[in-house]
DNA sequence: CGCACAAAGTAGCTTAGGCTACATTTATGT
DNA sequence: ACATAAATGTAGCCTAAGCTACTTTGTGCG
């Protein structure tokens, strides 16, 4: 006999339909992940604008708790994508569609805190968990937010 | 006069106090996610297991939506990190530890899912954000999800 | 003015998670 | 029994996002 025969194989019953529908999900998830860092820091400029006129390199670094050196790495990386420019030595400023994307992810995390809240969560846990949770609410999720707000 | 004078500069009003908060939030987001992807592999290879009898390499990258040298390659990060255990050209199994996580990781994801449907989101929406929101909700936030979806 | 210090930038390394191309092993079907 | 297909594994590459160590630039102050 061959050498794995001794245990029995459940001969796979290759069903289970939904397989390309979960591939697709899990694959949407990695892109999401990807984003979300780059949505992260579009964010945190846009405070820094807001709250004190320029955003600097170091105080993004030290608001994500990263270093510097990953800051501006991740910088350059915005800059490529369209999403800032910034001149060495020069602050760091948002372009029109780094504003757009900002204010989009600014609403979308209110909406998120805001649900939590409404369902019993703790302020502080609302707003940790949302930070992670924002990016991957669908425009669907978040339309039901807002119905479920809204009454 | 110096160079960059001729423009104000807002003197920066050092404050924003919770900073460091931040930084943390951010922190975790991050040490989240590289969690994440290790949470939904032990989450799938439970699923199989499950379902037939067997979680095979090849099945896992399918469902997942990888090539399967990807699968390998995170299944023996799996390993290193006793969740799972493997023999070449065998299937993948998952060790005490793993079926705990896999058990802790399939009750939050419904416990997620079940809030979701529950505050009005379309079911598909549900499974799929469910999949990426899951890995961000602490427990505290998963006890008011308890609390609010028993009311 | 010119210097010291802080901020910004650069270089080079690490790990994780992708990929393709190729090699090896197992299992299956005559 | 054995050829071949499918599954598994290996090698080597890429990008993103971290890090430390070092260099360059800007600026505020004595």
């Amino acid at each position: 006999m061959t050498r794995g025969a001794a245990i029995k194989k459940p001969v796979r019953p290759v069903e289970m339909p939904e397989e390309p529908t979960q591939a697709l999900r899990f694959c949407k998830t990695r892109t999401a992940q990807s984003t979300a860092l780059m949505e992260d820091y579009v964010e945190l400029i846009a405070d820094l604008i807001a709250a004190q006129g320029e955003a600097r390199a170091t105080d993004v670094a030290k608001r994500l708790g990263v270093t510097h050196p990953t800051a501006i790495k991740s910088v350059a990386r915005l800059k490529r994508e369209g999403l800032v420019t910034s001149r060495p030595y020069r602050g760091i400023f948002l372009t029109e569609s780094g504003r757009a994307l900002a204010e989009r992810v600014r609403t979308r995390h209110r909406l998120v805190v805001n649900l939590l809240l409404a369902v019993g969560v703790p302020a502080d846990s609302a707003e940790a968990d949302a930070e992670g949770m924002e990016h991957y609410a669908s425009e669907t999720t978040l339309r039901a937010f807002g119905r479920f707000l809204a009454k």
